[in-house]
Parts: C-alpha cells; structure tokens; sequence
DNA sequence: TGTACATCAGTGAACGCGCGTTCACTGATGTAC
DNA sequence: TGTACATCAGTGAACGCGCGTTCACTGATGTAC
C-alpha cells in the first residue's frame, strides 16, 4: 500500500514538472512578445515539444494562459511587498518610485493585466487571483498611509493612490520620439508630484 | 470651365458621403461590441454595402478604424471640454467628477484608446491626433489649476491628474459582482477622494 | 520467462473557423465622334 | 441620334493566412496470467 502511493506520488510530481515545463515556456513567451501574438505552436516549440501534448496537460489556451500569468504576476507583486517592507517607515515617495520601477521594468504584465481588465471577458478563477494580490498591494498602502498619520478614510487614500500609479503607467508610455529613458524619467517625475501633494496633505491634516 | 468644377465638386462630396457612410457604421460598430471582434463584414453589413467597397474609400483596415476612432473620440473630448468650461472657476471636485462621467459613458473609447496605446502599434497619424486632444485636455486643466493659484510645477499637476483619472477608469471596472452603478459610484468616491487632495493642497500651498 | 493487453506520453498532420483582402465580373452613366 | 468605348460604384465569392484544437497513430512501459 505504501509503495503504491509513493509510486503514484512520484507519477503525480512527474506530471506536475512537465505541466511547470510548458508553463514556463508560456510565461517566457508573454516576456518576449505582444501578448496578442503568443500562440500554441510557438509555446510548444520552446518546451520542446508538440502543440497536441499541451492539451494533455490544459483543456484550452485560456487556461494554460492563466496559469502563466497568475505564475508570473505573482512574482512580481511578492517583489514589490518586500521592497515596500524594507523602505523606511511611511516613505511615500520610495514605495512610489519602487511601484513605478517595477512596474516599468516588467510592462508585459501590466500589459496583460489592463487586457484582461480591459477585455471584460476575464475568467471567474482569474479573477479573484488577481484580487487577492491586490488586495495585498492596498494592505501594505493602508499600512503606510497610517504611519503617515493621514486624515481621512485610509482605504480610500490607497485606491486612489493605487489608481493613480496604475495610470501613470499606462499614460505615459512608448513615443515616437521619446526614449524609454525618458519615459521611465517622465513617470517618476509625475510620480514625485503626486508623492508630494499626498505627503503635503498628510503633513497637514496629521498635524 | 467653372461648371467642370462645380461637376468634380459634386462628385467629391457624394464620395465624401458615401465615405462618410462607411465611417460612422464602423463608429457604431466600435460602441455596439468589444474591440477584437469588430469586423469589416459587420461594417459593411451595418453601412448596408458591399465588404469589398469598403476597399475602394480605404486601403486597409487600419486606415478606417483610426478615422472612425478619432471621429468618436473628438466628439467626447469636445463635450469634455465644453463642460469643464462651464464649470466654476477652479471648481476642481466638478471637473473630475465631469471627466468620470463622460468616459464611463463612453467606455467603449476609452477601451479602444487604452487598447492602441498598450499594443504600442499605434499608427503615427493617430498617435498626432491624439497628442492634440490630450494636450488640449491638459490646457484646461492647466488653466483650472492656475485659478486655484496651486504651488510647483502646473504641467506636472496637470500630468498627475489626467494620469489619476485614467487609473481610476481603467482600475475600477466591470467586476462580477458589482454593477455598473456601484462601479460609477466607487469611481466617484475615489475621485472625490483625489480632488479633496488636490484641493487641501492648493489651498495651502496659496495661502 | 513469455505473451497478450492496457495505459499513457507524445507526435505531425489535418480540420475548421474567423476574417482581412482580392478577384472577376456587372451595370449604370458619361463622352467622343 | 446612334454607336463604341471609358469610367467607376458596386458585388458575392473566393483566396490565403493565422491559429486553436483534434485526429489517428506510434512506441515505451507496466501488468495479468
């Protein structure tokens, strides 16, 4: 009985490293490409094999997609608390710089995020992933907002700042003239602004 | 002589409307359903023509989508302009709520808008085009911030809002749970919230 | 120890569909002589 | 006034391509007897 469950087990976790395996190959094409043009062929040619052993392993591409996505997005925002984590208490302006640094540098998943979001058609299970990071992000802007002392309804301080940030990424992006050194300047400028008018509001309405 | 003219103008202006014809059908097709599925059959269905017609006014697809979009959007941004000058000097809480309004409104444009500038595909023609309303966009906001005689950089200002309003659209959207009436109602809430902000600061920064 | 059968990872080619675009054609109107 | 020809709006069907997904099959490994 014992070696039974253990041989299965084993079945089970070899089935999970292929499953990783084209996982991985999906995450890495999101990172290489325009979301519209990952496909299944090519997904299957960077795991090194055929595109019908995929649907061994996902029933369609939405959920194969998912699960990339959700795999890499994580990563990310688990980056983003732990440098929030490490700035010094209630400093609004590095835990700005840090959102827009992160988000600058892995713009294939805002990207994707904002398509999802955008498409409407986000499926149910992705969704509510998606939030719970979120809902993470917005903790960790509540528990700054408190140090700083801020007046007013604090959830509310993090949406809008949340919102915020969102936008500046997604505003201020690729020109035909600008460089994205100049992009990535741009946005930290406008993100400063805005670190300020809150720090100014919190300074007086705390005091 | 000045027949022949008056004859290739008429000709010209049928083929203007006939144009035109072609045009506003795609525009309702854009605000009828999502992006990815408008289709040249449709348009052609909807202007009551022929698909191949479509070709003879317009060398591609890309050609009549850009001109049907800034048909669209320039009609909202006027509106938006329009509505913000009647607005009370500096009344910073009414345009933002007016600018909530019309783009949840018009979704559909905002969507598309949003879709072109993240694919990053954006035709140089369009991109001008838009430049042109955003920047006028960001003259009125410009001229309400300097009634509100605010400290630093007023383009900045400008830059941050327009950024926060657009995080604010883009962030809080169709949820399952949620109808659209509570949508609008907490995209409110956080603008109401973004202008308090706004406003403490340049009342202390005037003062 | 050998044989028949089941299981399952894996495959390349093919199916099917949506959709942008082109083709080959029609029919009406204008123009030259 | 009639005839030949040009022009051009307009058409439905077909072409071609990308791409998700399925089909029919192979080959290796395990299992029952």
């Amino acid at each position: 009985m014992k070696k039974d469950i253990t041989l299965s087990e084993l079945k089970e976790s070899e089935k999970n490293a292929r499953r990783k395996i084209i996982v991985d190959a999906a995450e890495k094409e999101f990172t290489t490409k325009p979301f519209k043009r990952v496909n299944m062929r090519d997904i299957a040619r960077r795991a090194g094999i055929s595109p019908a052993l995929i649907y061994r392993h996902f029933p369609d591409q939405q959920s194969l997609f998912v699960e990339a996505f959700v795999q890499g997005i994580s990563e990310i925002f688990e980056e983003i608390y732990r440098k929030i984590d490490q700035s010094e208490d209630g400093a609004i302006g590095d835990v700005i710089e840090d959102f827009i640094d992160f988000f600058t540098r892995n713009d294939q998943y805002f990207r994707m995020m904002m398509n999802f979001f955008l498409d409407g058609s986000v499926d149910h299970d992705l969704f509510d992933k998606l939030n719970v990071l979120e809902r993470k992000l917005l903790d960790t802007f509540d528990a700054m907002f408190r140090k700083l002392k801020i007046e007013g309804n604090i959830r509310f301080h993090s949406h809008t700042l949340f919102a915020a940030l969102t936008g500046i990424i997604a505003t201020f992006r690729s020109h035909p003239v600008k460089s994205d050194e100049e992009i990535l300047r741009h946005r930290k400028r406008i993100a400063a602004n805005l670190a300020k008018i809150f720090a100014e509001y919190a300074s007086h309405s705390g005091a």
